[in-house]
DNA sequence: CATGAACTGTGCATTTACGCACAATACAAG
DNA sequence: CTTGTATTGTGCGTAAATGCACAGTTCATG
């Protein structure tokens, strides 16, 4: 009740400071009419003569004195705001915010650390679900998908790298199990994989098909893990070439197959892209996904 | 730069607020395609996304939160703005200000000290000085006024009494000096008059008419002073009844005549005159006009 | 899987606000 | 006293903002 309309409280302290309404019509760039009609609007919604009007000029009531102390105190704190969102647009600073699926996590956590290391001012937030962090809904400025090429419409994406694990087990699983001589004798063999089977990514959607849930012996959701378990004997599992290219004390059990690839998206939403900080953060991820092995 | 359009802020608000355009456009009583139309006109001018829109409906970005909580201190700040306003035009508070003619002070100092009494909240202000103190100019809230009635367009007037004054001189300039039989013999004795004579007011353009300037001995503006003056035997002057009722200890020189008759008015600002504090002083005034002496 | 509800987004008719021109007034200077 | 320059104020034609109706999408629910 009063304020619904603010645009006409901006012309009042036009014409406050000013005096005029003349000076304050061209201050504000429009008719001294429309000045005039402003102010006759305001004070009728107000019931107050908030100026008193002589050929000279206008000059402030108590209500247009203290009209002039608030509004101009509205009028710093916009445009405070406008240069800060202004300045924002191209500054490396607040927060920003970067999910991947869950299981990304070792091959994340590098990157984000370094940046931050590069962009002090910057506060990083890296969330890892089961459930997707939406984009469109602002809920993070950058994400990296697997699986086929994202084709949201608001979304600008990029190819990062291509996702082509190995099935592997340790040399000392080797000894003591064997290893499986074709798909016959996976129900023999232990299995290593994911805590909740996404079926959109190919090799988890290959184990729930090919692999019987009980020969599952240990499900992790962070890939990092699941690899650890491979490598410490626990049992055969994806390892990828991204996380260490150091995997050749392993006996690899089934090499690369298509049914397995998939690909890694650097995703973000068209509107964020232009910014500082986004592109900031996507030339970073880029880099480090250059450094990965490329077979 | 940039808050060209306080409008589109308060749009921008309750679209922060409610989550959704439509809700929003409710809250604002308008159609949902002028707040989708504002909040793209307020984007493009700041070159920043303030939300992130989706079929659910919008939610902010950085830069609308940031815009949230500033635009909410400005509604609360332009609510209490709007408050006190409305609220200070039922409300006898603040300054008040009123102006005479010079010469008043003692008919009006009386009225202003026992209104303050009875409104402690209240700041008066009374100026009085040669040149006219104007309400058009919002210069002072009442003013009192001699001579013939004021028509300006814009001012509520009311007429406060009738001033009517006599000559008169004391007991002990009559024995030192006799009294003057008729104006012929004006030349012969000494007068009491204005500082500056104002020949709007009938008694200071007789007394210009016909009182020799060298003739009058004893000038003030004030016409306390001036009476004063004439108690204490300096010479002859104009006593009026408002004062003090008891001039009955001087002799009177002519008594009331037409030429010297004058008015004096209650006048405010017609924009002004509705206010409580205005209502009150203008009470006080005539309740303590009715109280002079009426003849 | 189909249905319904809620939301965003857009073209078109209409209302509203605006700019323009001119009148009226007051004040200052010659 | 007259002239010049500043101001405020007002009708009228035009441009801009608004409301309306409908399309399109998403999500929840049975």
């Amino acid at each position: 009740m009063g304020t619904e309309n603010w645009d006409e409280f901006r012309t009042a302290l036009h014409v406050a400071r000013m005096g005029t309404v003349s000076a304050a019509a061209a201050e504000l760039g429009v008719h001294h009419a429309t000045v005039i009609r402003h102010i006759d609007a305001l004070e009728q919604r107000l019931g107050v003569k908030l100026f008193q009007r002589h050929a000279r000029g206008y000059t402030t009531t108590e209500a247009g004195q203290d009209l002039l102390k608030v509004a101009t105190a509205t009028d710093e704190q916009l445009s405070q705001l406008v240069g800060r969102i202004k300045g924002r647009k191209n500054a490396v600073s607040g927060e920003l915010v970067i999910t991947t699926v869950s299981g990304f996590s070792a091959i994340v956590t590098p990157i984000l650390t370094r940046f931050q290391f590069e962009h002090p001012d910057i506060k990083i937030r890296y969330l890892s679900a089961s459930r997707l962090f939406r984009l469109e809904y602002g809920e993070a400025h950058i994400a990296i998908r697997a699986g086929p090429k994202p084709d949201e419409p608001d979304n600008v994406v990029q190819h990062l790298a291509r996702f082509s694990p190995r099935l592997c087990a340790s040399y000392e699983y080797a000894e003591k199990h064997g290893l499986p001589a074709g798909p016959k004798e996976f129900g023999l063999h232990r299995f290593i994989g994911p805590g909740e089977p996404k079926l959109r990514v190919p090799t988890e959607r290959w184990l729930s098909e090919n692999i019987p849930a009980e020969n599952i012996v240990f499900r992790a959701t962070e890939r990092l893990a699941q690899e650890a378990a491979v490598r410490q004997g626990v049992g055969i599992g994806f390892v990828t070439n991204m996380i260490s290219a150091a995997n050749l004390d392993l006996k690899v059990v089934m090499d690369r197959c298509d049914a397995w690839q998939s690909d890694l998206w650097l995703v973000t939403h068209v509107d964020l892209h232009r910014t500082a900080k986004v592109q900031a953060i996507w030339k970073a991820v880029r880099e480090a996904a250059r450094a990965w092995p490329s077979e």
